[in-house]
DNA sequence: TTGACATGCAAGTAGTTACTTGCATATAAT
DNA sequence: ATTATATGCAAGTAACTACTTGCATGTCAA
């Protein structure tokens, strides 16, 4: 599997995006901290975060028994670099560009 | 669902992602110009364009029984205003920053 | 060394997703 | 008018995903 496809795959989960605004909010969790406010078994938890790993977004130290999760934000810039960046055009330029073709009653 | 879910998703898969690139190269193509040089059936390639226009990344404009096709790059640019300018640092520092601590053998 | 805590591993399940096939409808060309 | 083209709609299926439960393992603390 691909590493966009990995990613994309990652973020496409809304739990999967809210552990990572948790870890944004307070980076180097534990498992059982980010399990809190969380309404999933922890086991459910661990697998989104071993998904988020699996996608490099979430990189992981131990210490002891406890596992800490943190947050690696070079992937999204990747997403950007190869998804957005591609796409931009000025924003209002693009929306007239858009109406206008979408408009034509002709043919281009 | 939200429009975040709908984007999310809608990038999610490759054959998406590849749909999208196609209009990129060429904008305001056919269903069935879509078609052509992928490897599915045409409903297949209907219900993946359905996700897309779901997400407001791809907009159509019918021409007699044709439907064209029309990149909205605009989602993306929602995508990165939230979830990728959000989590954005100096990419070395990010990186200088994940591996100390990643590395540190003590607590935070 | 015993008990509590943090996590891992494995199997099962309900719901979702991607994809196909077959038929229907509408527009264009001859 | 008839035929070909472009697309839509509906139902079926195989694979995948998110999630749970139960038990096992490793670490810390009394």
């Amino acid at each position: 599997m691909s590493d966009a496809d990995l990613l994309f795959k990652a973020l496409a989960d809304p739990g999967r995006r809210k552990l990572m605004d948790r870890l944004h909010a307070h980076d180097g969790q534990t498992l059982s901290e980010l399990c809190q406010h969380l309404d999933m078994t922890r086991q459910g938890v661990t697998q989104h975060l071993a998904l988020l790993e699996a996608a490099n977004l979430v990189a992981v130290r131990w210490r002891g028994r406890e596992k800490l999760h943190f947050l690696n934000p070079v992937p999204l810039q990747e997403i950007y670099d190869r998804w957005i960046r591609k796409f931009e055009r000025p924003r209002l330029k693009a929306l007239r560009d858009l109406k206008r073709r979408l408009e034509e009653d002709g043919e281009d």
